[in-house]
DNA sequence: AGATTAGTGGAGGGGTGCCTCCGGTTCGCA
DNA sequence: TGCGAACCGGAGGCACCCCTCCACTAATCT
């Protein structure tokens, strides 16, 4: 399992440090807001933090984003780990879901997936890396159907997360149909 | 059926029609390409036009943004009345195919579902006098599992619609597993 | 407590976009 | 051909954003 890249290294002082995870979670917040291209100057505004202390721990829109990025693939890791104890079909489906659910920086996954840049080539990597062998073991037990790939399902994933939804409800149908699909 | 509404009117002089004729177009491109949020300068520009034409024209980016969507949404409805000869199921899903293949404002239609706007209504409307006979047929011939709703599918097209994709054949592939999955 | 130094934050210059306004241009009719 | 009305287009004021720079602040160490 490779390790996700620590694009920036979190500060020594107890006050930067504060403001360096504050600054991480209104971004968090803005680029799920208002896509990748949020802006800084909102950003330390949610922080309460002025836009001298962002450049300093995020000396790039890129830097920032890939801070916040990074968080979210590692946490589909964990959850790889947690479902794997499941029966096939039910981990992948468990997995496919936190995917939908838990993925705050949604629009910007989406953008990923084609996105050049190492890191982001990193990303994918692990994000492959947990997922795919969910997707196989399923696969292999006849859970899914043999034509498909690992890359289709995430791809349709990823169009449903970036769908809009009456309620929750809704969301949660619409993803089993889309789940169903994929069953041989 | 009802009427698309007719946002702005086509001016009379033909130096005049040329320049809406051009904005409307570069305003598609624009959107198609950037988003809702394109630059209104902008597609003055690739239009050959000055940004006051564009202004006299369309006095809010939402008269533009208008223009270009009822015209999508026109043609939904006269694919709808085409595919009305196919067999129930072929028909639904050569609508929805449609839906995603020539939505150009794609990113719009799905902010389109949720937006609130007289006009937006309207054209919900119109898209769902368009598409929803064709759902009830295919649902009555028992050829879409009963649970599932127009809305419901129309969202997840949506969702497909906006994700991204490694090529063609991958889109309709990933298409095909959505439509699979609202079968009984 | 005082020195050291990491860390702060906002002013400011440059850029882009929004929208208005109006002097100049061109169309179309007589 | 000539005239009036319709139409053009860009300059300019305003707002927002990006990013740099540096005088100031306060956490940590001794």
């Amino acid at each position: 399992m490779t390790d996700v890249p620590v694009a920036v290294r979190r500060p020594q002082r107890a006050d930067a440090r504060r403001n360096f995870d504050a600054l991480l979670a209104a971004a968090r917040d803005a680029f799920a807001e208002n896509g990748t291209d949020a802006s800084l100057e909102d950003i330390a505004r949610r922080a309460g933090v002025g836009i001298g202390t962002l450049y300093r721990n995020f000396p790039t829109r890129q830097d920032l984003f890939e801070a916040v990025y990074v968080e979210e693939i590692d946490q589909l890791r964990q959850v790889a780990t947690k479902v794997s104890a499941l029966p096939p079909w039910q981990a992948l489906s468990a997995w496919l879901e936190q995917f939908v659910r838990y993925a705050v920086t949604k629009r910007a996954v989406i953008e990923a997936l084609n996105r050049e840049s190492d890191m982001f080539r990193q990303c994918r990597i692990t994000m492959y890396e947990a997922g795919e062998p969910l997707f196989q073991r399923a696969q292999e037990a006849g859970e899914v159907r043999p034509d498909a790939s690992f890359d289709d399902v995430l791809r349709m994933i990823s169009g449903l997360t970036g769908g809009a939804f009456v309620d929750d409800a809704q969301r949660d149908r619409v993803f089993g149909y889309a789940l169903n699909g994929i069953r041989p």
